[in-house]
DNA sequence: TTCCAAAATTGACCTGAATCATGGAGCGTG
DNA sequence: CACGCTCCATGATTCAGGTCAATTTTGGAA
């Protein structure tokens, strides 16, 4: 399969002069690296998409044409089992590079759980570019030896912790994600469905509900209207992800 | 802590006319990319050295000052929880690159469970390398986006296969870089204890025993002197690595 | 070859999380 | 504002794998 996303009117290649200067985002990608010149030959690389919910990207497999980055909203990176048994591999928010973990193909599956904007490049295109401007090359085994270190913590976690560890480390993570983006650190959205986060952490949707009452009934957080999670001590919430004695 | 080992007798740097040249391993690293005026250069950088079993090479978030390329023997890699539980993940044979996994500091600790040959580079010399060779970088990158994909797929095992999947998994694994090495993928040496398996596939030494009596018993393999396990057909080991039905 | 410590195996039992089942809360649509 | 749908919470029960406890096997060292 292909990018199965091709309606014309979904697109916003063009729509004004030069996205990537405008780009919300590009301070934190790895756009950051570029000169405003180099920045503007990206964006004449670059096709600007529009994705509604629950749409896929690419599918674990499809030869790997085209690398990304998430603009806007939330994407959900996954591996299937061929009996449906399912393991997010990732969660993409505003800001995040997509397609690192392939070689000819895509070692995962990606799909839109809500509406997102998604820049797409060639991946030969940005390869002729790599080769011009090393730093770009850098940027980018940066930001894959950073994917890298990430998995390591992941593996710990489903391999070694329980339920409670896992719940309170996930938390942990997207409070720091949202403290980086300068919104609170301890009113956390977490935008994601139990479900989702239960093929996250190797846990049913059951348990990831479970756990979070039990969080609820132990005063380490609450849960607000729209899907906020209120952190009550970040400090207590470390100790409770490495150590739920 | 630093790289603990400073005894003299125990390196070889020197102790021959380049050791890369000669190096049994150098088609398959990534010291692959290099022309002989490269490699000799690269040699002037390496310090060659022997350890013997049980040696820390690195700790986890220990100042990442080298990186290393595993010539001979078995090197573990793993994290650990505060109280002692211990996530494997990965295993290094020879040819295999040390040290990706890192931004300042190690995301993980690095032992040998077998005696090890290892070349060791300064972190600084090779990123002035980088700067003049970007096919060197380039080769990185690839490694990097290698370990990724394995990442993803040990994240499938942890977070959703049951311990007779992990442990097919596993043995598949070994079979392929058996294979890949020129030995017989039917035949494969399993060096490392129960133990190390158990904390590489998230289980316990006594799960992974009774998973290889189970296998013997079902005859999807025997258990060979010297830790050779022999694998009977690897199609079906292929079906029991996705789905245990 | 004998001896010994470490590694592996096996059994009995327990438990954390999965599974199965039900009810309720939120919310977009007509 | 009632309908229907998906998501979430929670109770009852089961089970895969963990824990605890003996053996047995293995691979060196003397």
């Amino acid at each position: 399969m292909d990018f199965p996303l091709k309606d014309p009117l979904k697109r916003q290649s063009g729509s004004g002069p030069s996205p990537c200067a405008a780009c919300t985002v590009r301070d934190w990608v790895f756009c950051s690296v570029l000169s405003e010149h180099e920045l503007s030959r990206l964006d004449e690389m670059a096709t600007h998409l529009d994705l509604s919910a629950k749409e896929t990207i690419f599918n674990e497999g499809d030869e790997a044409k085209h690398l990304f980055n998430v603009t806007e909203g939330l994407v959900k990176l996954y591996k299937l089992l061929p009996d449906g048994r399912e393991q997010v591999t990732g969660f993409l928010f505003a800001g995040d590079f997509l397609g690192i973990a392939m070689n000819d193909t895509y070692a995962y599956s990606a799909e839109t759980t809500q509406p997102v904007k998604i820049c797409r490049f060639k991946r030969s295109d940005l390869e002729q570019m790599f080769r011009e401007i090393p730093k770009l090359e850098n940027r980018m085994l940066n930001m894959a030896t950073n994917e890298l270190v990430q998995a390591q913590d992941q593996l710990l976690l489903l391999g070694r912790k329980t339920a409670k560890e896992r719940l309170c480390t996930f938390l942990l993570s997207l409070s720091k994600r949202a403290d980086k983006r300068g919104d609170s650190p301890t009113l956390v959205s977490v935008p994601m469905s139990r479900e989702s986060i239960g093929d996250y952490l190797g846990l049913t949707t059951e348990t990831v509900s479970r756990t979070f009452s039990k969080l609820k009934k132990e005063n380490v957080l609450s849960l607000n209207k729209g899907g906020i999670v209120e952190l009550h001590n970040l400090d207590d919430l470390m100790g409770l992800a490495e150590d739920s004695t």
